[in-house]
DNA sequence: AACTATTTATAAGC
DNA sequence: TGCTTATAAATAGTT
């Protein structure tokens, strides 16, 4: 119905299609209506144009969540209960990702690690190792920062307790808890530990800048 | 259009009433797919006659769930009810335990450490010395364990290469790309580091056995 | 369900 | 987007 007769198929100049979105659109949506009033008939219309934008338009005397309802009951499909175990499938997956994150970080921080075998126990002691590695690089990379940038006596006393408490902390670590055997293999061996900072090298850091 | 024109209220006659719908449910659907072809839109179309006969109509490129989805997102609506929130917000909290590990985790291993300042990395590193402490007091136990029981000879061989191949990880993740200055840090101090197993005592142990 | 007179929707142009 | 107009399409009333 215009000028010329068009065959229903893609307009493909776009601000052609545009145009007739927009015209068939505002047509399509008095149709719905007319029908929904003519005879009384619940009607739900959703369109959404290629470009994303909206239309919409639900009979007075209902609601999307009405209309959706009498749908499944109607055809039996259930879009609700569908939506729900795909949710439901989606939860199950991220838990099982959480948990064995949750896992693998409590064997990082040694703990749990009661049921594993010598094979396990290697691969989680080198990665601790690197990881470890990488920290104190990265902490030795602060302090050079440090020193390179003019500091207030504030600013070194600020590094000075952190300092402090870093000394506290290792000494929490210490070996204790370990093995007597092994404090004494400790000594007797070398020692091939990647890094060691332990508060003496920033003391080493203070002195030279006093 | 048609023989006269008719105002747009309720048909009062059933059977025209009935007429009218069918025709027009007909007409609707045409032109839903008609706008749905040549503007390339999605379309969703849902009719209850007032007797309680649906028609539906969805273009090719779409589903029902997908259009409400997209519903949704577009208008900030919830058809969904209670459950669907509570599922999504859910899946919201889990993603987001699930990031913090993530992060977390990246740090532990010294990956993603580049913006971390002196007191985050100093927690770092003592969970670091926690756990590598923890990991090889477990070590040891495991090896203590072995020792205890009876082995065959293929049991030694296997523990042999399981040592060699872990004396070769300690030297993948030596001093090699820390700092020279460091380096000569840490054989100036005393090193405290809580344990090194790195081969040797295991040396001691087969000299035992054999 | 088919027919057709008529109304309506809309393609093209501005 | 809005208006105009020629024309195609939809459909009310009829059979």
């Amino acid at each position: 119905m215009g000028r010329g007769r068009i065959e229903i198929k893609r307009i493909e100049n776009s601000t052609n299609r545009q145009v007739t979105f927009s015209k068939r659109k505002t047509g399509i949506i008095k149709k719905a209506r007319e029908i929904s009033v003519l005879c009384d008939a619940k009607v739900y219309l959703l369109v959404f144009s290629s470009s994303g934008k909206m239309a919409e338009f639900c009979s007075d005397n209902t609601t999307l969540s009405n209309m959706l309802e009498q749908y499944q009951k109607t055809t039996g499909n259930k879009i609700w209960d569908a939506k729900h175990e795909s949710l439901d499938a989606e939860i199950d997956r991220i838990k099982r990702e959480n948990d064995n994150m949750q896992i693998e970080l409590r064997h990082l921080k040694g703990e749990d690690i009661g049921p594993l075998g010598p094979y396990e126990l290697i691969p989680l002691e080198e990665t601790l190792q690197r990881g470890l590695a990488g920290v104190r690089k990265k902490q030795m990379e602060c302090w050079k920062r440090l020193k390179k940038s003019g500091r207030s006596l504030e600013e070194d006393n600020q590094r000075l307790s952190l300092i402090l408490q870093q000394h506290e902390l290792s000494k929490d670590v210490g070996m204790g808890e370990l093995d007597q055997e092994y404090q004494q293999k400790e000594r007797d061996y070398a020692i091939q530990m990647p890094f060691s900072f332990c508060g003496q090298p920033i003391q080493h850091n203070l002195d030279e800048s006093k």
